[in-house]
DNA sequence: TATGATTTTGACATTGTTTTAACATTGGTT
DNA sequence: AACCAATGTTAAAACAATGTCAAAATCATA
């Protein structure tokens, strides 16, 4: 029944980014912004703000603008961090434990509840308060605490076999920091991060600049 | 001169992928492949694999296809990573550590030669075989090792100030790890990472997909 | 080694998507 | 009560992705 409109990832895209600066103005006790004034702050156009929010409905009001508090609460549904999601890290290098340690993650409501290694040195070493377990308690800890998301920390060679694991255990979406696809089922939602690419975008642009 | 067609950062968002499929592909020892084949595996269709490339030149050749290994190598050109570039990280938290110590980047020619903080309790320490130097060092180093890249780990207050020293000291491009916008002059680059934002935009297809 | 069938590119034409602009409408403001 | 600011929406323009095909080169075969 739903209206099955789809959004186009660009509009995905710059989610995050409006909340951020909506978050902002909250901390700087403004009440109302219009589209004008926040494009200007945030370096878009005025229409490309308001189209983007008219995907999921009429936030604003003419003549006023739009209602800081309010429409932040709104984005906050719309990328579904007005509830918790159960987390865990699997892969306890530094990238990993750099994860566990930034508060930021659980402030928006992603709570790292388990962190894995293969490396059994590591084994009944702590990050932060933070067991780190063995792989093989992997599958049972997903089921028994509702993981939702397992951030990929790991080798590329590992990588493909433990988002098998992960996926077959329940897990809906992965995080994939590894360098490399996943080729996982359609219905698997993956979000990757690859760290080398954008530093190769980066490098793109020194060598076309023009001087 | 140069003829200067815009190439869009569409295709630039790409090319580390093909260079990547391109670099597994020799390492198995595969020396032609065709858009068609490399598209199979690579989920894209092949008349967009021919557009991109052909933005930078006639890389293949009828009934042949691509040569892996030359193309491998053209495209390392156009991303400027046939050379190396001189990198810093700015904060020494537990992602800086995960990029110093990742060996990923020093492959593609990214060269970390300085790490620094401003805690002074890591005065001396070091990360692997850096030293860890403090922040009054970070001009002078930037200039002294012609430095082109620095990574900012750091918190967001920090951000835009530590961003403005590094660019006045000669850096032509910012990594930027923390979570804000830099504001910084047209010409400086800045490649984002918003960890977090990639988190919601997740969350957001976690929220939104149908059962 | 010559020949015809097959493969596959590069270019271009087409289709689809995203962004920007324009403006009528609405509700706050004076 | 009239005015004005700023939205939501529609239209236009810009941009990106896909499909098509002639031309060129390879490959198979005699």
């Amino acid at each position: 029944m739903e209206e099955t409109k789809k959004i186009s990832s660009a509009v995905i895209r710059r989610l995050p980014r409006y909340y951020r600066y909506l978050g902002e103005l909250i901390e700087s006790g403004v009440q109302r912004i219009s589209s004008k004034e926040l494009s200007d702050k945030m370096k878009v156009t005025a229409s490309q703000i308001r189209q983007d929010l008219n995907n999921f409905g009429g936030f604003g009001q003419q003549g006023y603008g739009y209602n800081v508090k309010y429409l932040y609460d709104e984005i906050s549904k719309i990328l579904g961090i007005d509830r918790t999601h159960n987390m865990i890290i699997v892969g306890a290098g530094n990238l990993g434990q750099a994860l566990v340690n930034s508060g930021d993650f659980a402030k928006r409501g992603f709570l790292i509840k388990g962190v894995f290694d293969n490396n059994s040195a590591l084994k009944n070493k702590k990050i932060g308060a933070l067991e780190i377990r063995m792989m093989d308690e992997l599958t049972a800890f997903i089921r028994d605490n509702e993981i939702e998301i397992a951030a990929l920390t790991i080798p590329k060679q590992a990588a493909k076999e433990v988002a098998k694991t992960v996926v077959d255990a329940g897990v809906k979406a992965i995080w994939n920091f590894a360098h490399t696809d996943l080729n996982l089922p359609e219905d698997v939602i993956v979000e990757n991060v690859h760290l080398s690419e954008s530093l190769m975008r980066l490098s793109y642009t020194i060598a076309n600049k023009e001087g």
